[in-house]
DNA sequence: TAGTTATTAATCACTGTGTTGATTAACTCT
DNA sequence: AGAGTTAATCAACACAGTGATTAATAACTA
């Protein structure tokens, strides 16, 4: 897996590029091996040397992203003890919003929901559940909740044609959970 | 469309119950007219005669849940003011998990999420909005937090073997959509 | 029971799949 | 810059599922 071969560089990025752009028109099920590399102007055999189809490929863009999203919070010296959480929210709505052609195709509501609650949960890992107190009876409930709220306000976000601040995001997210938290 | 048939009727089952069954086990864009002919013992233009694939399939079966949820709750004379939102809740629960085998299916997290989102809207429309009075700034963000997060705690319910009660998800649902509505 | 109609089996052309082997082109490393 | 490596291409392949069409048959309604 070394990838340092310009060939598979531009294969791989001609395919997502592809990839991305179908999937703005059209749901990843109707999509076919044989328009994305059409559009990508990549042999077919080409695809099937890296991809063993259209999800395994949405998968590999979406670790991609997930990495990327968590590389660019380390940028940043933050202590993820809750005294900065909303700062922690804005950085990562900014890195959505300044990604957002590939981050829009993945967070919206046609996008894949399973990757969506994976990155929410590893942010309100990060950012809440250690300094919540956990009632044991109902906290799983409300932990689904919020996470599937948090989905909920991001896809709301490009609904709305990702017009908000990525700071106005991060107040509002956070006045919600907080209060949620405090039942 | 008299549906009166016998032959109708019998064929249209059989299909849906193959098709339930097999989505029990695959994602539905795995899923070939072919296998759900074979295992419903009909022929394949059987199918093609009432539905023209598998999605428009899915649709049909939706549909006719949310029919059923809401002859179901007509059944009871409950005034939508606000002042027994709890048992309307409650009786919509019961009917999901008195109905659990397609309700699983199709309220899952590999379930249909706009069909959830259909159905939470009607839900929480008749339920809460009337009453809730409304912040134009954050309200719809509010709004789809809160859509989202009953989408999270029904499938969390599904995903622990719908042992909860009704009348318990009904109450633990309604403190945390009062509570946040006190934002 | 007569008349209607849904279902069936057997076709059809078509599209996309995943793989293969030989050829060509592009890259890396010294 | 050149040798050796390897990725991309192309054509061909068998295969599976699609959606539609036919005539024959079976099951229904009234």
């Amino acid at each position: 897996m070394s990838n340092i071969d310009k060939r598979i560089i531009n294969s791989k990025n001609a395919i997502k590029n592809s990839f991305i752009e179908i999937l703005k028109l059209k749901d990843i099920s109707k999509i076919t091996i044989k328009e994305i590399c059409e559009r990508a102007n990549v042999n077919r055999a080409t695809f099937y040397a890296h991809y063993s189809n259209q999800y395994n490929l949405l998968e590999n863009i979406e670790d991609e992203l997930f990495l990327n999203i968590k590389e660019n919070l380390n940028n940043y010296s933050f202590k993820f003890d809750g005294s900065n959480t909303i700062h922690i929210l804005e950085k990562i709505f900014d890195y959505i919003k300044a990604n957002e052609n590939i981050c829009n195709v993945l967070l919206n509501d046609k996008g894949d929901i399973d990757f969506q609650k994976k990155l929410i949960c590893f942010i309100y890992d990060e950012c809440f559940s250690k300094w919540v107190c956990k009632d044991s009876e109902s906290s799983d409930y409300l932990y689904s909740f919020v996470v599937y709220g948090c989905i909920g306000i991001i896809q709301k976000w490009f609904d709305d044609g990702v017009k908000k601040s990525a700071k106005d995001l991060a107040v509002m997210t956070y006045n919600i959970i907080n209060n949620i938290n405090k039942i």
